[in-house]
DNA sequence: TCTGGGGTCCTAGGACCC
DNA sequence: TCTGGGGTCCTAGGACCC
């Protein structure tokens, strides 16, 4: 059996683990630059504020009913996964548990016996709850598809479920199947919801379940198709990720705050958004082999806003894989160079870095110059003043000082757990 | 003039997730 | 005026090879 847990509300829930004073209070946490609603409370989906719906559009709204609202605060959720993860490990063998996103963790519960699962789920909500302040949901099923739709029931019928549902008795997954909305399943986004019903009538998960696996291969992602149909099934074959799996590809990237227009300007931030990168990974103990530079403009007046982040890109192979900030703006400079043209409004830019191998393995060139040594002691003490004092303490020149374009947080919250000057105070 | 079949590698793009 | 950021996996199709 597997189990998928989720932190309710997660970034409210934060948010709200400082104020307590907003404990059933309508509250919503926006996505950077302040643009859209990215989580709500409960108490402030009740009051129809739309998902990712634009900030501007809903101010009104947010304020009639005085909706406590923040800009994302990353550290502070980043460090509150952390601890509840590190409760699942504590009380799970951490082999069983695969961290899914930031909220959400996938386990494998094949060491419970069989009509102990409520229990044991409820222990583990119990026990997330009191040493992490995070209230969490759990689902548990035959199979991941499942367990997701267990989840998302147990969320919808808090009381009657105390934010548990386990699926096992096969008459009871049928009930619930029948009534499940198609368009809910995980895996199963708008396009794919859309052509299910109006090209195939299809509409609940029970329908799905019972179409041919040939059927899913042509007009469902083919093999991934075919995985759907067998997990509605209960048969079980998405597996469990092993925990160690390195990131294959690493990214930066930002709207600006402002429109920026010069040439100076797209150079730091994107020397800015090098570092930031080069950082994951390091943290990761891999290098880089290929990079990617891309801007996004936003046409002129009236021009529809193009928000294809690669519309405009440049792509460097580079001599050997590496993950030295120095080296790697070196490398991003003079795409920068190449993609910038006068006279456009560039509203984002980024970088992505890709063939991410592993240090250990990384072949020295031979027209090397520097130490490598020391430049890694030099990468490993700047990373470690960043992460104990401030964000970018320590900063390329590259990378700017003025930073007109940096992003909008105007409600940003303290970093209680991570900033020793931002630690929470009690009076 | 006639002009195969099988394989690999790469990239772009589409779909999805949170 | 103002619409996020960071990922994954899969497929189709082109280029190239023998």
């Amino acid at each position: 059996m597997k189990a998928i847990i989720d932190c309710n509300s997660f970034y409210c829930s934060c948010e709200r683990l400082f104020r307590p004073d907003l404990t059933s209070k309508p509250v919503v946490v926006l996505s950077n630059n302040d643009g859209c609603i990215i989580a709500r409370s409960d108490e402030a989906k009740a009051l129809g504020l739309a998902m990712t719906g634009p900030y501007f559009q809903q101010r009104d709204l947010l304020q009639k009913h005085q909706v406590a609202v923040f800009s994302s605060n990353y550290n502070l959720y980043g460090d509150l996964s952390m601890r509840v993860m590190e409760t699942l490990r504590a009380v799970m063998p951490s082999s069983s548990v695969e961290v899914y996103s930031v909220d959400e963790a996938f386990l494998d519960l094949d060491h419970i016996a069989s009509g102990h699962y409520q229990e044991f789920a409820q222990h583990l909500r119990q026990t997330v709850e009191m040493w992490t302040g995070i209230r969490v949901s759990v689902g548990v099923a035959p199979s991941k598809v499942l367990a997701k739709m267990a989840n998302r029931l147990a969320k919808k019928e808090k009381k009657k479920t105390n934010c548990v549902m386990v699926l096992e008795d096969g008459d009871h997954i049928e009930a619930v199947m029948k009534d499940y909305d198609v368009a809910e399943l995980w895996g199963i986004g708008r396009k794919y919801a859309e052509k299910l019903r109006n090209h195939f009538g299809i509409n609940t998960a029970w329908q799905l379940s019972h179409m041919p696996e040939e059927w899913a291969r042509k007009h469902l992602g083919g093999i991934v198709g075919v995985r759907m149909i067998r997990e509605l099934k209960g048969i079980s074959c998405i597996p469990m990720k092993d925990p160690l799996e390195n990131k294959k590809m690493i990214s930066s990237t930002r709207m600006f705050g402002k429109p920026v227009f010069t040439i100076e300007e797209l150079r730091e931030a994107v020397a800015t958004y090098v570092s930031r990168a080069a950082e994951k990974l390091r943290r990761q103990g891999c290098s880089a082999k290929v990079m990617d530079v891309f801007a996004v403009t936003n046409g002129k007046d009236g021009e529809k806003y193009a928000y294809d982040p690669r519309s405009d890109h440049r792509y460097v192979e580079m001599n050997h894989a590496t993950s030295f900030t120095n080296e790697l703006i070196s490398y991003a400079m003079p795409l920068v160079e190449s993609l910038f043209r006068p006279g456009h409004k560039y509203v984002k830019a980024g970088v992505i870095l890709g063939e991410i191998v592993p240090d250990a393995s990384v072949q020295g060139s031979l027209f090397d110059q520097q130490d490598p040594g020391r430049r890694k002691e030099l990468m490993e003490a700047v990373d470690n003043l960043n992460f104990s004092m401030r964000n970018d303490v320590v900063k390329y020149v590259a990378s700017g000082l003025k930073r007109n374009w940096k992003m909008r947080q105007e409600m940003r919250s303290g970093k209680y757990t991570t900033r020793w000057e931002e630690l929470f105070e009690i009076k």
